[in-house]
DNA sequence: TCTATTTGACCCAG
DNA sequence: CTGGGTCAAATAGA
């Protein structure tokens, strides 16, 4: 039971909507044109020099087409869990966009959390089931096989405190907290989701900042040479373990070439893709990534990024071209 | 015994 | 009312 029939109402707006029926669509002319290559290339030339196209340029086009259907699948998986968030996003559009200057704390003891804070059941330290506001980011992880999820260890210690069935996903997402929480104060959270179309692919959503001892550590090592940034991560708190992978575009979104330094950055996670959203925009970087990626969660303006995203996606393919994938 | 995971129930926002 | 996020009791593993 997919539930996918569900779909209008859940993505709160037919736009939103027609932006899946489109990748949707898109996917399937992507799998047409993958087999007519199939039937004209052929099995990677064997089939003599009939062929129209140079073996290399072929290949490249196969390459192109298999990286275009896994982007598309993300994207799709990405739109949906968008249009899901994207009432969450708008609160947090509201609050962090209104307001830019006065973002959530970097400490992750948010603000606006604690003004949540106030208007929940209350107790000081207590335990408040009103939703997030702190700023978070996402990534996609992808996974070498389906049972190896190494590439999912950041660095920090999580400790699961939830899964749940979403509706829509093929998969079912799991809810992460710092295991510092508690000792530490640290609200730092993350949730974990296969991608519907690519069982190989991670959503890995972050929520705040770690302020553990562990997490502070981490950073303050990301940050090194980084360190004129540090007046800018006051209002763009920046993912612990990606922070030398960011390069700070508000409102908009960069390609953003990353050394691959990161200690939390295990090699076995160099296809993966980060997007970072606070409230009144989201950017995303795209490093070492072998397809062509659809980037960013989304907010309140969707329309106008999706635009972005896809010119973005064109530069990227663009400048991919020439890369040394090929 | 301690810590982590699982899972059903609860709560909130839309 | 529904779906997503969180809690907390039960359970499993070291």
């Amino acid at each position: 039971m997919e539930g996918s029939s569900s779909d209008g109402s859940r993505y709160g707006g037919a736009g939103r909507c027609a932006l899946v029926a489109e990748l949707v669509q898109m996917q399937g002319m992507v799998r047409q044109l993958e087999a007519e290559m199939g039937t004209h290339g052929g099995g990677g030339g064997g089939g003599g020099g009939a062929a129209p196209m140079a073996a290399g340029a072929d290949e490249r086009c196969r390459a192109l087409v298999s990286g275009l259907l896994s982007s598309i699948d993300r994207s799709i998986s990405i739109a949906r869990s968008c249009c899901t968030e994207a009432a969450a996003a708008g609160r947090l559009t509201q609050q962090a966009g209104a307001a830019p200057e006065s973002p959530p704390s970097v400490d992750g003891s948010a603000g606006s959390d604690l003004g949540a804070d106030s208007r929940c059941r209350a107790n000081a330290a207590g335990p408040c089931k009103k939703r997030k506001t702190l700023p978070k980011w996402s990534k996609q992880v992808k996974v070498r096989s389906v049972q190896d999820v190494g590439p999912l260890d950041d660095g920090f210690s999580w400790r699961k405190y939830g899964q749940k069935d979403i509706l829509g996903a093929k998969y079912p997402r799991a809810y992460f907290r710092c295991t510092h929480r508690h000792t530490q104060g640290c609200h730092a959270s993350k949730q974990v989701q296969r991608a519907d179309g690519d069982p190989l692919l991670f959503d890995v959503v972050y929520h705040g900042d770690h302020t553990c001892a562990h997490g502070v550590r981490s950073a303050a090592a990301a940050i090194d040479g980084q360190a004129a940034a540090s007046a800018e991560q006051k209002h763009q708190p920046t993912p612990p373990q990606e922070q030398n992978a960011v390069s700070v575009a508000f409102t908009s979104m960069a390609v953003v070439n990353a050394s691959t330094s990161s200690p939390f950055v295990s090699p076995a996670m160099s296809d993966c893709q980060i997007s970072y959203e606070l409230g009144g925009g989201s950017m995303a970087g795209v490093r070492n990534v072998p397809d062509v990626e659809l980037a960013s969660k989304t907010n309140s303006s969707m329309g106008d990024d999706m635009e972005f995203m896809f010119s973005l996606d064109a530069d990227f393919l663009d400048t991919y071209k020439y890369s040394s994938y090929f």
